[in-house]
DNA sequence: ATATAGAATCTTTTT
DNA sequence: GATTCTATAT
């Protein structure tokens, strides 16, 4: 058999990764060092020569967009489709399981999925029912702690509270609000995977089933995966199936999102039998821009250990660029980026990289000022849009009367005179005989329990969600959707409310809503799955939110956070901001853990830049609203110095020392209490510490203090009775 | 039900 | 500084 249209492109250990016999392997591939095509590779050499059945493989990734590269890259491979494979995200591929087996799920046949967005109306809705105050219990919090919960695969059953009376009240909010989701028939992001492991676990035939379909899984971007999708991985492959996972423990980067990188880590343990490959040869970056990438992780502990190399020239030093303040550095950049653009280069070659997003304004500022052509990455994305929600309600709610999310999203919206009164009981009423607000509402009208007023309002609102129902029944999708507009009035209520300009667009976008419909191609590939357009379309929308923004067709410069650059390469990369307090960022500075996440992220945006890196910081940067003086971040000096070239060495980054051991930003003001930011101060209970912001004048001021023994605090100037060291 | 002013917040993000 | 939420008035 000819399998040189597989192997022959590779590598000697991407090739080992690929041809390996059915054990399970861990393959450690830095950045730039062709992952993604030693997964499709293996999967075609599964296909083609170890005569595994499409069938037979699960893959699965974290994005929507890797999957359809994914499965993309692998039908281009094999020239034909590979039907019947399983390619998809977690999430993806465990709603597959809870609407293939939405029974046995305990879950309603039309199950509609939650975003964060709902699911924070749903948990501000158990606050309030358990009638606690949500100033002390502020909803995103519980949201985080439900989510942080479910990604270690804890029902709140499971909880121990241990008396503690902070966390017995958390506990109740996850279980009213477990309880509000199963009355609703609504499932969230976590609630997909957290289920559908619960669903294999206890069903062993099902299990079974799925262990001896899937003889082989594979799994991308492996140091991302969180406990609970670990726990679904090797639940689904048994002790038999082999897992061949892909990962990078350097490129780490969401483990304040939950993922855990013990995962990788502990791989080897995990499969005692498994292999290690790893792919260390770049075939992105010089040899200068690697070398500084393993200068600076090399300070990282707990490492795999990896180091990457090319056969790539040393190519041009990186440039270092010490700017007056933040509007130096952007105009700078645009500098840098119109010589380019003068030597014949794209500007979409070039990406400015920060670590947050409010650091994009002052360059989206002088780029506008300069005219030069520019793209920000990240933002709204189309399906979360606050019109395109509500017509997607109207659709919920016709599918599912009981969403309640839903019925609260647009049972006033258009405004319709139900007020907060009239909610309010319906609440109190579904609360208390245990039904949903649809229901609530009917019992209301039937029983007679509203005023004259709010009766009236409450059965226009229930005819017409009932006539909707009816008038769509037998349309097709993108009809139904310009229905649920035309019916809901949303257009007219934005024009009407939010005047031309803005309500023109949220029309538009409203129209878009109908064009995606139209364009929507369900197919329905599994034939174990039984969905009708709509609700294949509502899931489309809740799982797949949509780009942020639309491929720009013009020549852009790429603007983004370091983190949704990962994955991406230019050949011209500008690391912005390199600020101690920045970048790394405060939060990060004093846990060694943070700290060595930061530095994988630094690690992850130099490795973005295939020619020519610039790194950039401001002496003194204006940051909401207080200017702020900083000294040069401390990866800087990680940098091994012959591989930099300073532009504007009027303050060494090298020389100046390090004087200020903590924050070492400080307001310029000094405050009128004597006391400014980088002073070295004394608190009688807690010890020793370093100001590291003044907020306000005199007694009044807010400092935050970073003590030695108890981390950082904010307090008053005028209680905190500071002596000065 | 909306308009306005004051307060609070400000790291990273996919599903 | 900019935006978004919340309380209060009309």
């Amino acid at each position: 058999m000819d399998v040189s249209h597989i192997i022959d492109s590779l590598n000697e250990p991407q090739r080992e990764a690929v041809t390996c016999g059915p054990s399970s392997q861990l393959v450690l591939a830095g950045a730039g060092s062709g992952k993604t095509r030693v997964l499709v590779h293996r999967i075609a050499w599964l296909i083609e020569v170890e005569q595994i059945p499409p069938f037979g493989i699960l893959a699965v990734t974290f994005t929507n967009k890797a999957a359809s590269e994914m499965r993309g890259r692998i039908e281009e491979l094999l020239g034909t489709p590979a039907g019947g494979m399983w390619v998809g995200t977690f999430h993806g591929l465990a709603h597959r399981l809870l609407r293939r087996h939405w029974q046995e799920a305990g879950l309603p046949q039309q199950f509609q999925i939650l975003d964060s967005d709902d699911q924070l109306r749903m948990v501000k809705r158990s606050i309030r029912s358990l009638d606690l105050d949500d100033k002390q219990w502020p909803p995103k919090q519980s949201q985080w702690y439900i989510n942080a919960r479910k990604d270690e695969g804890m029902r709140a059953a499971h909880i121990e509270d241990m008396g503690d009376a902070t966390l017995q009240q958390l506990v109740n909010i996850y279980k009213t609000y477990e309880t509000l989701c199963k009355r609703a028939g609504v499932v969230d992001f976590a609630e997909l995977l957290l289920r559908s492991l619960e669903l294999i676990r206890n069903n062993p035939e099902l299990l079974q089933h799925y262990q001896q379909r899937f003889r082989h899984i594979l799994i991308d971007e492996f140091q991302d995966t969180n406990e609970l999708q670990y726990a679904w991985l090797r639940l689904l492959a048994g002790t038999k199936n082999p897992v061949f996972a892909v990962g990078d423990d350097d490129q780490s980067i969401y483990g304040w999102r939950g993922a855990k990188i013990e995962n990788i880590q502990n791989f080897s343990k995990d499969y005692p039998n498994s292999r290690l490959v790893k792919m260390e040869q770049n075939y992105r970056s010089t040899s200068t821009i690697l070398n500084a990438a393993n200068a600076i992780i090399a300070n990282n502990s707990s490492r795999l250990g990896k180091s990457l190399w090319t056969e790539d020239e040393h190519g041009d030093p990186i440039k270092l660029y010490s700017a007056f303040n933040e509007i130096d550095e952007a105009s700078f950049i645009a500098g840098q980026i119109q010589r380019w653009v003068e030597l014949g280069k794209r500007r979409k070659d070039a990406a400015i990289l920060y670590r947050s997003n409010a650091q994009s304004r002052v360059f989206e500022s002088t780029f506008i000022e300069q005219g030069i052509p520019y793209q920000v990455y990240g933002g709204q994305r189309f399906f979360e849009r606050a019109e395109i929600k509500d017509a997607l309600a109207y659709l919920r709610i016709t599918v599912n009367r009981d969403d309640d999310t839903s019925f609260e999203r647009i049972v006033n919206h258009p405004p319709r005179g139900i007020g907060e009164k009239t909610i309010s009981t319906l609440r109190d009423l579904a609360r208390s005989e245990n039904l949903s607000l649809w229901e609530a509402a009917n019992k209301s009208l039937q029983h007679s329990l509203l005023n004259n007023r709010a009766k009236t309002a409450i059965e226009k609102f229930v005819v017409l969600i009932n006539e909707l129902s009816n008038e769509i029944d037998s349309l097709v999708l993108n009809e139904q959707v310009g229905q649920v507009i035309e019916t809901s009035c949303l257009k007219d209520h934005y024009l009407k409310r939010e005047g031309e300009e803005k309500g023109k667009n949220r029309g538009e976008n409203l129209d878009e809503l109908v064009s995606a419909a139209s364009s929507f191609n369900y197919k329905p590939e599994d034939e174990h799955v039984n969905m009708d357009f709509l609700s294949a379309f509502l899931t489309h929308a809740a799982l797949e939110a949509g780009n942020a923004q639309g491929d720009s067709d013009e020549d852009c410069v790429q603007m983004m956070t370091m983190h949704s650059a990962k994955g991406l390469e230019f050949p011209l990369v500008f690391i912005g901001g390199l600020e101690e307090g920045l970048f790394p960022h405060q939060n990060s500075i004093n846990e060694e853990g943070r700290l060595e996440e930061e530095r994988r992220l630094f690690y992850v945006a130099i490795t973005r830049a295939r020619k020519q890196l610039f790194i950039t910081y401001a002496e003194q940067r204006q940051l909401y609203g207080n200017t702020l003086l900083g000294s040069p971040s401390q990866f800087i000096r990680e940098i091994p110095k012959e591989l930099i070239e300073e532009i504007r060495p009027h303050m060494n980054a090298y020389s100046a020392p390090n004087t200020r051991a903590y924050g070492n930003t400080r307001v310029v003001e000094e405050s009128a209490s004597g006391f400014s930011s980088g002073d070295y101060i004394h608190h009688e209970k807690f010890g020793d510490g370093v100001i590291i912001t003044i907020e306000g004048n005199g007694q009044s001021a807010r400092v935050q203090i970073n003590f030695s023994n108890v981390g950082s605090k904010w307090l008053v100037m005028g209680y905190a009775n500071l002596q000065k060291r």
